[in-house]
RNA sequence: GGGCGGUUAGCUCAGUGGUAGAGCACUUGCUCGACACGCAAGGGGUCACAGGUUCAAGUCCCGUACCGCCCA
């Protein structure tokens, strides 16, 4: 069956994905003994559909697993999706909102049945993408944060953490969506910056007539709730009236004049309203000066009905409310000033809602405590960032924890397990009967109704997902695991919780490497977002170039600490490279270089098949050790060249005729050659899968699949380095003349001879063995040694010989003059450059003695070509 | 404001103290029996700027400018 005329990927890809599925080699062996190798994928959220980021954190992924599974490591990728509370809740209250209905409405239980209808139904998008990109998780292993399993280690998580003092319920302020009615995390919050007002407004001072302090807000709303006005300690203009109350406009309250260094004496009038309960900064002067805290937001950000706020404001929405308090105050005559500033304003990350810093009583998680050992983790160096610049990122984060608010106001989750009875007391246990044992009989329980943060599961997934707190023979296995493969916006939400978790639950880290890698961009090193319409859609891109022409080029793009900028054009040429590696198995075919298994490389006697058998092996190596370090694409680049450049454009070329002419050669080249072209597609297969798996069941057997084979090791004896020498010498005179002919405008189909000068025996002798590739492949038409060189001739210097190609009458002199001209000068310099080094006292005193000898051959060499060239250029200025 | 990263060919980017590299684009020439998604050859660089360390700096250090990101 002969291969067609491209690789037809469209009719290919999907059947040979359902063939490695069946196969079973996504799944680990654990009987099997060998070492394990093990990645947890980052949940993607069930919501999601695959984005070009996903491709590119699945492909590496991917990679890596391939690679590792076909080393014979017992591979273990985990897979699986989060359960997104908020997004979960966002798509669903959304369709309830267009029936008319709220979740209220619904109940707990139909919204839950609800959205475990909703989960089955859209939750397979992103896996089932993920498999037309050809991954290979063991999907037989899929889980998700809400299942069971990982539900109960969640509970267990809680009750533990609980026991320690590291989960406890708190009134604190927290960000609040008033929209979605729930807490949201910091890492949540958005700081947007915006044009707003500074509005500075007088206050009253108590007994005193026509005495006012100013103070300047952005939020005059939140007056109503203000406890205190601050000036700095050292403010002389105040010293005096600290200590004196000042009548809050509208409300008529009382409230003190305080001291505290929060107040910036250079900023506006040095004096601030404080807000105990609606600012995070306000907080903080609050607790230190035992101020009273009044809530004047309910969780919608309306106005609470208290006495001391005037009724018609009770209920008003917070940008309602501004509007009237300005108008009153205006009325007053308290508005002294509205002064436009630029400012930020926090937002809800997904939302989008304006978040409100609330007081209310919250579940925390103490992560400054747990965040020791998981930033000491790194210092030790138990957990590697690659590239590690990111470290810097982890302990920033990591070093300034503040405790993690995990309850939500949500019902999409994991609900807290924690019951009150009537005094509310709290009861924290895995069920309601152990939290009953504790309150004892009788006591009516009720469950806390809210559920935890959905990075709480997450940060459990590289051991809930192996059966924890069961002790399974996988989690025996696979925990810790080897690398996480993740981008930098996810150390903060994900990577420092699971090593915060990991280490206080199974006391040890909970991966080995941790491969940062870059965020895509569009051509133009913009983000890409749907808004922008810049968007690179991956299936789209699979569709036009296939799943490997996308993931050799996602890998070929991926170098450290840089993002990566995605152009189209890129693909293309990825496309052409597999385009290229089919044809070149199709030309195999041709030529019935058909694979021989008793073929042994190092028998092989022939110089060009002893060279490209030693470059398979190099190239093996350096692809080896570029994935060993996470430069992906060291690895993609150094296959491409040697397949394209060294295999393709040399090899195939060099033993060309050997084939066509049958001759004494021809057996052991059609061995070669299918022997390197099996190797391509065993090494290639982890970045290009679909192609290579297709060639090699084509061309070499299709009793085994690629993806289950060993990855091969190489007898150091096939590199060898006199035929890489030979060969080096045979693909460079060929170079040169090839560039001269070209230079000198020789036609390409001309054959012109070749004379040699100052030919050795062994120069010699390589003229003879490779003869008929060099007049093949130079274009030669005869090839004979001399001592001079006939007059008005072109000629060019490799190492001691001068290649002669005496075709005066085809060229132009003044051109060939020109051309040696050039090249004497460049070599002048050269000379010079060098031995302005070798002159320097201070250069041969104290450089290392190989580098003063490399440079003193260096000199040589050039000093020997240019008395070469310049004889040659003396000869023909004599013609 | 604090921190991190970047600045190398027209574009996108590698580069590990010892004479600057790749892919794409560009120019020229090719219906040579695998491949025009191709072959061959070529042009193109003040390595952002200024200073320092070193026998030697694109590479190490300091500063400046600009770009990007993270945190406040």
């Amino acid at each position: 069956m002969a291969l067609d005329k491209n690789f037809n990927f469209k009719e290919i890809e999907e059947p040979l994905y359902k063939k490695w599925e069946d196969s079973g080699v996504f799944q680990p062996d654990l009987e099997s003994g060998a070492k394990p190798y093990t990645i947890m994928m980052p949940p993607p959220n069930v919501t999601g559909s695959l984005h070009i980021g996903h491709a590119l954190n699945h492909t590496l992924q991917d990679i890596l697993i391939r690679y590792n599974r076909m080393k014979g490591r017992q591979t273990l990728w985990q897979p699986g999706t989060d359960h997104a509370s908020i997004a979960v809740h966002m798509v669903l209250e959304n369709q309830l909102n267009k029936e008319g209905t709220s979740r209220e409405e619904l109940g707990r239980e139909a919204f839950m049945e609800r959205a475990w209808k909703w989960k089955e139904f859209s939750g397979n998008t992103i896996t089932s993408q993920l498999r037309r990109l050809g991954t290979t998780p063991d999907w037989s292993r899929e889980r998700f944060t809400m299942d069971d399993g990982l539900s109960k280690a969640v509970l267990k998580a809680f009750v533990e953490l609980h026991k320690k003092g590291l989960v406890y319920r708190a009134e604190r302020l927290v960000n609040w969506d008033p929209e979605r009615q729930t807490v949201i995390s910091d890492l949540e919050v958005i700081q947007k910056e915006q044009k707003g007002n500074m509005w500075h407004i007088r206050y009253p001072i108590e007994g005193e007539t026509e005495t006012f302090i100013t103070v300047a807000t952005t939020r005059p709303e939140t007056m109503l709730g203000d406890t205190a006005v601050a000036v700095h300690p050292d403010d002389e203009r105040y010293k005096d009236i600290v200590g004196k109350s000042v009548i809050l406009p509208i409300t008529g309250r009382m409230i003190p004049i305080i001291a505290d260094e929060y107040s910036d004496p250079e900023k506006g009038s040095g004096a601030v309203k404080i807000t105990p309960a609606h600012d995070f900064n306000d907080f903080e002067v609050g607790q230190r000066n035992n101020l009273e805290m009044i809530s004047v937001l309910n969780e919608r950000a309306q106005i609470v009905a208290r006495e001391d706020i005037p009724s018609e404001y009770h209920g008003l929405d917070r940008y309602d409310a501004r509007k009237a308090i300005l108008k009153e105050l205006e009325e007053l005559d308290l508005l002294v000033e509205v002064e436009s500033i630029k400012n930020t304003i926090p937002v809800g990350e997904r939302s989008g809602v304006v978040i409100e810093p609330f007081m209310t009583k919250q579940w925390f998680v103490d992560t400054p405590t747990l965040a020791k050992p998981a930033a000491q983790a790194v210092r030790d160096g138990r957990t590697k960032f690659v590239p590690q610049q990111y470290e810097n990122m982890y302990f920033a984060w990591v070093d300034n924890q503040l405790p993690w608010c995990i309850s939500r106001q949500l019902w999409w989750g994991h609900q807290i397990p924690a019951w009150y009875d009537e005094e509310g007391n709290i009861y924290v246990a895995e069920n309601e009967e152990d939290a009953r044992k504790q309150a004892g009989e009788g006591a009516t329980l009720t469950r806390d109704a809210d559920v935890l943060d959905t990075w709480f599961s997450s940060a459990l997934w590289p051991f809930s997902t192996l059966g924890w707190p069961d002790k399974t023979p996988e989690l025996a296995a696979h925990f810790p695991g080897d690398a996480l493969v993740t981008g930098f916006d996810i150390i903060t939400f994900w990577v420092s919780r699971m090593m915060m978790f990991s280490l206080f639950l199974m006391d040890e880290v909970p991966f080995k490497d941790v491969y940062i890698h870059a965020l895509v961009r569009d051509s133009k090193g913009q983000k890409m977002s749907k808004s922008k319409g810049n968007v690179l859609d991956p299936l789209d891109l699979i569709e036009k170039y296939g799943a490997d022409a996308l993931r050799f080029t996602l890998c070929a793009l991926c170098s450290q600490g840089r993002d990566i900028r995605l152009a189209e054009d890129r693909l293309e040429g990825y496309r052409n490279f597999v385009t290229k590696l089919w044809n070149a198995s199709k030309y195999a075919e041709m030529n019935a270089c058909e694979f021989d298994p008793s073929f042994d490389p190092t028998s092989a006697t022939y110089t060009p098949n002893k060279w490209i058998i030693g470059e398979v092996s190099k190239a093996a190596d350096s692809f080896e050790e570029a994935l060993g370090q996470y430069r992906f694409n060291d690895a993609a680049n150094g296959l491409y060249h040697f397949v394209w450049g060294t295999f393709c454009d040399w090899y195939l070329e060099f033993t060309k005729s050997s084939l066509t002419n049958e001759d004494e050669n021809a057996g052991e080249i059609r061995q070669t050659t299918a022997w390197v072209l099996q190797q391509i597609y065993i090494l290639l297969n982890p970045i290009m899968p679909f192609v290579t798996e297709n060639l090699y069941a084509q061309r070499v057997s299709n009793e085994n699949l690629v993806i289950g084979m060993s990855w091969p090791e190489y007898d150091q004896s096939l590199t060898n380095a006199v035929s890489a020498e030979k060969m080096d010498w045979l693909i460079r005179i060929i170079s040169e003349i090839r560039s001269v002919r070209a230079d000198m405008n020789v036609p390409g189909g001309a054959k012109i001879p070749l004379m040699v000068k100052d030919a050795c025996d062994e120069t010699k002798d390589g003229f003879n063995t490779f003869d008929e590739i060099l007049k093949r492949m130079a274009r030669l038409e005869s090839i004979t040694f001399v001592d001079e060189p006939p007059k008005g001739a072109i000629q060019a210097v490799v190492d001691k010989i001068t290649l002669i190609l005496p075709i005066a009458d085809i060229i132009d002199l003044d051109a060939e003059k020109d051309r040696l001209k050039k090249q004497l000068s460049k070599l002048e310099d050269d000379i010079n450059k060098v031995s302005q080094q070798l002159d320097n006292k201070n250069f041969v005193e104290r450089a290392p003695a190989e580098v003063i000898a490399e440079k003193e051959e260096q000199r040589e060499a050039a000093k020997a070509t240019h008395e070469k060239i310049s004889a040659a250029l003396q000869q023909l200025e004599a013609a």
